[in-house]
RNA sequence: GCGGGCGUGGUGGAACCGGUAGACACGCGAGAUUUAGGUUCUCGUGCCGCAAGGCGUGGGGGUUCAAGUCCCUCCGCCCGCACCA
């Protein structure tokens, strides 16, 4: 007997896949295309279990698809531009680019043993200037196209750092560093304009039918169209020329329930007021305490400041309302000021009671008549209520939509304001005032203004002698890379020192790998035929930003002829897998722990190595900031690749967040070499013996037993029921392992379940399925070949088992023909003693049987 | 605060469209093999109960011949919230 040895097998078959150069995409119009993508990884240090759960699940695709006859392209690269490399840079005094590459050689070490299906010939980093430079070029091309502004908008601000952060930087309204309470301030910042797109973002989602349902939702809320009034208030008392102030309202419905207005604390009217009126500048600049973050606004204690103005409702002159300046109010959404009905909104209800302003009942629930007490009564649009306080005859039931409707109409009729259909989409900040990022390839010049960089000029690359060591962006303090002449007169001019946003190096990569080495961002034909992803797969964590912007940058590349009008909706399916987890662990001085620096306490917990107290968190997704990773180095080292891919596909399904414990995975080590041992000791038939006249009944069994595990695993894999597909190959392989020899036909039975085993297994484990092809006696790669065929002969019983319950309670089993006809098998359930038993002297009163599943006998 | 999701034995999980709850695996228990340990093999294993039987899918309520699955409600946990990636 001879035992699987993963240390010789594994590098000697991935050397085989390299040489035949299987995993090199090259474009192959006669052949169908499959490209299948994981979300690249951020070069953070250390891969770690989630990454490889991620690419594993690419794998067994790519896989799997290559042996059903597509030309396969799945690639890989890095997402390398960000803030940990700065951050790591200050703590650690070296380059970001050098941290950044470093990680990028280790890493890649690390997933190489993985036997990952991947060309990498196709290999890159965002922060290569091959790559950045067509980013750039893209800029240029989406500034042309009129898609990319500059405006001003909100930064959080640390006053004593001196700079803008991030809001991961803002811990309870403070900066991370300085420990300063942070403040919002305004920047002039770049933009670009992803809400000429926003309807048609919205729309398309319905043609994602290869998406979950809940991104769907989530990106159909995220954009959040909605419809409603538009109107103006007459503000008495306003300083010049804030005399209207324009308010729009979802729910028009409760237009004659207001008890107050108010506007967004950095609102014009409020920082108007502010100018003379010192109170005001205060509350403002309280308002303005804080992070950006939407949460930390929304879950802020509500802060109120009544300006002494009031403003004139609409439709009544005689109905004035008090105007407030209100934190709880977003200049980001609407007009930013809105119109306070304190009984059907709980945020103005919570305002109103806190300031003491009334609470007026626009409508009731049928059959009550409760006022409003602590919470508001907010019924869906579909419901029917009773209104009391509307523009219609009060006491009328209907459903909110028709008053909505009613009193739209009412309002367009009258002139009182206009029906508007609106959206919660903001465009995309992308301005950022960092060093590590893709720079923004404009320049500021006094005479001609911003103008655009030359596309002969880039890329415009990074300097790379800056001094990372204080706070706030390094290119603004370098005046040999700032100060530059101007493209357009040649004089005197500033660089732009913001870079983009990291999220847009990855709203186009996917496009970027079908040509990677192209001199412009795509290449056409490389773009045609590849595109779009036909399996996108990562972790549900991007299920809005990440996935928005690359709809909205496919769009824009369409628009400006880098791709083509087909690739609009870059992934054709996606596959969010859920999060592995760990619990974090925190020492005395609230320093992160990884795992591996602690150790379990007496009596419960967990302490450092040395014995200092830990504090133990939630659970929650692996990430570097939290040190709470595990790396699968210790199980490949000890069991083989394939025994990490066996074992982290094993168990949870792929959508589900996974509390990662390596126990078991000696059980999925075991598993191998138990296939291998049962197949050293079997006596097979030679290779191409033919099928013989006759089967006996055992190995009749195996062979149903094999050709089913063909067709479950294979609709397993196209379900991304991985787990599910290796608890059928453990079935298939107890079915191996009970086989007798010496039956008719038994050692070709044994040999053709071998061989559909080998191949069922090949996306999983590669290398040992690889293995045992080659024992089996082929010459060629299974790796190349085809994926089997069910024979349908092989798969059908013709009997079947069936319970019988009485009162749904299961009393007897029964065994029918498949053929067999209701009143058969309710003649036979009735004939069984345990269901007699349990029937009473009146008999059955009813008896349900459904063919082939159930009999209930309702007594 | 808002949007989305999840919750099944000691553990990970299975259960197609409302039709036998617990497939498969871990762990555990008993036995066999082995000088011993490990490996390997066999059997058992939701809970209560000697048994007959009863109870069981986060809690409570409902629809149905039949509910893990559908509806209502409550609880807990996780993800996202536009400058983490």
């Amino acid at each position: 007997m001879t035992r699987y040895d993963h240390r010789a097998a594994e590098p000697k078959w991935r050397k085989a896949w390299d040489e035949a150069e299987l995993f090199r995409a090259r474009i192959d119009p006669e052949k169908p295309k499959y490209y299948v993508l994981e979300m690249f990884p951020y070069p953070s240090g250390r891969i770690h279990i989630g990454h490889v759960r991620n690419y594993v699940m690419g794998d067994v695709v790519a896989r799997y698809k290559m042996a059903r006859g597509f030309n396969v392209l799945h690639p890989m690269g890095w997402d390398a531009f960000g803030m940990p490399a700065e951050n790591a840079a200050m703590e650690r005094g070296i380059h970001p680019g050098d941290w950044t590459y470093s990680n990028i050689a280790v890493m890649k070490e690390q997933l190489a043993p993985m036997g990952l299906s991947l060309d990498w010939s196709r290999e890159f980093a965002t922060c290569d200037p091959e790559y950045y430079a067509q980013q750039q070029a893209l800029f240029l091309d989406f500034l042309e196209a009129g898609l990319v502004y500059r405006r001003k908008s909100v930064v959080n601000w640390d006053p004593v750092d001196m700079t803008v952060l991030a809001n991961e930087q803002v811990e309870n309204g403070r900066g991370w560093r300085s420990g300063a309470v942070v403040e919002r301030r305004e920047l002039v910042q770049w933009f670009f304009r992803i809400t000429a797109f926003s309807d048609e973002l919205l729309s398309a989602i319905d043609g994602l039918d290869k998406w979950p349902d809940k991104v769907r939702l989530m990106q159909r809320n995220w954009i959040g169209l909605s419809k409603g009034l538009a109107f103006d208030f007459k503000v008495n008392g306003a300083p010049e020329g804030f005399e209207t102030l324009p308010v729009y309202t979802t729910r028009p419905d409760t237009m004659m329930g207001p008890t107050f207005a108010a506007v967004a604390a950095d609102h014009p009217l409020a920082l108007k007021l502010a100018e003379d009126n010192p109170e005001i500048a205060e509350f403002a600049a309280e308002c303005r305490r804080g992070g950006t973050s939407e949460e930390a606004l929304q879950t802020a204690p509500k802060l109120g400041y009544d300006t002494g103005l009031t403003v004139t409702h609409p439709a009544d002159p005689s109905m004035t309302l008090p105007l407030w300046i209100a934190n709880f109010v977003l200049m980001d959404y609407g007009t930013g000021a809105v119109i306070g009905c304190p009984a059907h909104d709980q945020r103005d209800l919570d305002f109103a009671r806190k300031y003491g302003l009334p609470v007026i009942d626009v409508f009731k629930p049928l059959g009550s008549d409760e006022a409003v007490a602590d919470e508001a009564f907010v019924p869906a649009k579909t419901d029917k209520v009773r209104y009391v306080q509307w523009h219609g005859p009060s006491g009328e039931e209907l459903t909110c939509q028709e008053a909505m409707d009613r009193t739209l109409a009412l309002y367009e009729a009258n002139g009182w304001g206009e029906a508007r259909t609106q959206y919660r989409l903001r465009d995309w900040g992308v301005s950022r005032q960092r060093y590590w990022g893709c720079p923004i390839p404009v320049v500021h010049c006094e005479k001609c203004g911003t103008v655009p960089e030359k596309k002969e000029n880039l890329p415009i690359a990074l300097p790379k002698d800056v001094d990372i060591s204080k706070p706030g962006n390094p290119l603004d303090r370098h005046p040999t890379w700032r100060d530059v002449p101007c493209p357009v007169c040649g004089g005197a001019a500033k660089r732009e020192t913001d870079t983009m946003d990291t999220f847009v190096d990855s709203s186009w990569y996917f496009a970027r790998f079908t040509a990677p080495r192209a001199t412009t961002p795509t290449d056409p034909e490389a773009a045609a035929y590849w595109m779009n992803v036909d399996q996108y797969i990562g972790g549900v964590e991007h299920a809005i930003l990440h996935l928005l912007y690359s709809r909205f940058f496919a769009r824009a590349m369409a628009k400006t002829g880098h791709l083509p009008d087909t690739a609009i909706e870059p992934f054709e399916a996606l596959f969010t897998q859920g999060m592995v987890c760990h619990e974090t662990y925190q020492d005395a001085a609230g320093k992160w722990l990884a795992p591996e620096e602690v150790k379990p306490a007496e009596g419960g917990g967990w302490v450092t190595l040395d014995g200092a107290p830990v504090t133990t968190g939630p659970s929650i997704k692996m990430s570097k900031s939290k040190k709470n990773v595990v790396a699968p180095e210790d199980i490949i080292e000890k069991f083989g690749a394939d025994t990490a891919r066996w074992f982290i596909m094993s168990d949870s399904p792929p959508e589900r967040d996974v509390e990662w414990t390596a126990a078991g995975a000696e059980a999925a080590n075991r598993f191998l070499n138990r296939v291998w041992r049962v197949f050293s000791e079997a006596a097979l038939a030679p290779l191409g013996a033919p099928v013989p006249a006759a089967f006996g009944p055992g190995a009749q069994a195996l062979r149903q037993a094999a050709h089913r595990a063909v067709r479950d695993v294979t609709a397993d894999i196209e379900g991304f029921a991985f787990n599910k597909a290796i608890a059928r190959l453990y079935e298939l392989s107890a079915a191996l392992g009970a086989a007798k020899a010496g039956e008719p036909g038994m050692d070709f039975a044994l040999r053709e379940a071998f061989e559909l085993t080998a191949r069922l297994m090949s996306p999983f484990v590669p290398h040992f399925a690889e293995e045992l092809w080659s024992a089996l006696g082929h010459d060629s790669l299974l790796t190349a070949a085809a994926w089997p065929v069910a024979d349908p002969a092989l798969l059908e019983d013709d009997q079947v088992l069936m319970p019988v319950q009485v009162n749904g309670k299961k009393r007897a089993e029964i065994r029918v023909a498949k053929t067999a006809s209701k009143d058969e098998i309710e003649a036979m359930a009735l004939a069984e003693d345990g269901v007699r038993k349990h029937l009473g002297e009146n008999g059955p009163r009813k008896v349900i049987v459904v063919p082939g599943r159930i009999v209930n006998v309702v007594a």
